[in-house]
DNA sequence: CCCACTGTTCCACAATGTGGAACAGATGCC
DNA sequence: GGCATCTGTTCCACATTGTGGAACAGTGGG
């Protein structure tokens, strides 16, 4: 086999423990390796906190580090349960249906949504795709995006879902410079008649915009003027929180 | 540093690449490591998919091997992901509520459930744990668990949450014979009266049981005599449609 | 008490990993 | 166009590291 042989023993056993916990003896026939061998990177494994050994038992079993490694490797798989707790806070501190998205090349990828479970609510858009400048999620996730990223989207005509759709590219990049300052956006009737949505930026460790916090509602009753400003802080707030769970779930 | 070296290096890379892609020199800088030893160790990585370079690029990122391993470490946060839009076809197609749960001692924990909209339903159970002798979720989990984990769980007197609620064990002992027979199992307002459900395992690759979906309604609707058998068929494939996503999510 | 396993540790040895150097290619600047 | 400065890749002499068989202590079952 090429390359550094510990480093490929090592996910030997590691992929031997992905089928469940084993001892020394047991991890050392799966692999085909010597005992003192295993017993030696599973002691290198341990140290790194990629396998851990169980108490009272001599078992081992695949670690924390994996997850965390697993985690940065694809932000949007471990985002939904991350974020889930701090939707739910946030849906029932404003009573409207709260959500997270991606971005993918123009349009906002909807992860997840956690209903309020008002009598009227909004159709749920988790596992679509909805053009990124007619939503606040998308406006967010542009903003904040690299310039190259920016350039794609601008670069190609903006399709209007209604009448209110904003279209113009100019009014689109003024609009995402305001976004980038502020640290969140509202969409009022933009993406379908009767719906309002406000979102603001989750970023990973490194600073990176990786997904958008949103709570929308009908326009009759969302947002309510008197609690707009506190809506937004709600939201702004609830973004960062996930933001910081994503960077202590990548520390060690 | 103790342990095998090579092994904590090449952790070393997959650590530095948590932050985002980076090339070679920019690893070696990260890692404080000779480009030579980098460009090895990267080598070896990309052979067994912990690393991955991207197209028309020589920049490295985390590859899919860890979020396999990781799925292995953590059944709980990936089966999330993977189980809801199942979960959103068995609602689409009884018109109930459905949710999946993990065991957790002699309870089961509830990870997620999507909501059929119907104007009468049950609370949202996400995040909190009930005893698992009352819920078909529980007695599955129980049925299917090891020898050990059984005997555990009936070490100590079962609770009743409501009248109907079943405490003797040798009630449970042969009830959990006959889900594991069956393959499923319905409760009928044993955890809080006016509640039926039913649940069906999902098993890891390695054949293990690791959770259970289940559908649960009012009871003076749920379930429709004339609809039982359909709707127990239904819950049953949809546990097995994940445990096979599941082992694809596994393999290479 | 004995046997059969387990995990852990030791150490002689040689095979592997090291890392500096050289090289080819790409990019930017003058 | 030429040069400088980076990049990633490859080579290979060398010595350090990883190897793996053996021995040992502990545990559980008969």
């Amino acid at each position: 086999m090429s390359g550094v042989q510990s480093v490929n023993r090592a996910f030997s056993v590691l992929r031997s423990l992905s089928t469940g916990p084993a001892g020394v003896s047991e991890i050392a026939e799966r692999t085909d390796l010597p005992k003192s061998t295993v017993a030696r990177l599973l002691s290198t494994l341990v140290d790194l906190g990629a396998v851990e050994q169980s108490e009272n038992s001599s078992s081992y079993g695949l670690g924390e580090t994996l997850i965390e490694l697993s985690a940065a490797a694809s932000p949007g798989r471990n985002i939904v349960s991350i974020s889930r707790p701090h939707l739910q806070d946030l849906v029932d501190l404003l009573e409207e249906d709260a959500g997270i998205g991606v971005l993918e090349g123009r349009g906002v990828y909807y992860l997840d949504q956690v209903n309020a479970g008002q009598e009227v609510q909004l159709r749920d858009w988790t596992g679509e795709t909805v053009d990124a400048h007619v939503v606040s999620s998308g406006l967010v996730l542009l903003a904040f995006s690299s310039d190259e990223e920016q350039a794609a989207a601008l670069a190609d005509p903006f399709e209007p879902w209604c009448e209110r759709s904003v279209t113009d590219p100019v009014a689109i990049i003024r609009r995402l410079e305001s976004v980038r300052r502020d640290g969140f956006a509202w969409t009022m009737e933009e993406m379908a008649e009767g719906i309002n949505s406000v979102a603001a930026p989750i970023f990973n460790p490194a600073g990176s915009v990786i997904a958008a916090i949103h709570v929308h509602g009908p326009a009759y009753r969302f947002p309510d003027p008197d609690r707009r400003d506190a809506i937004t802080r709600a939201v702004v707030r609830t973004a960062a929180r996930v933001s910081k769970r994503l960077a202590g779930s990548l520390q060690p």
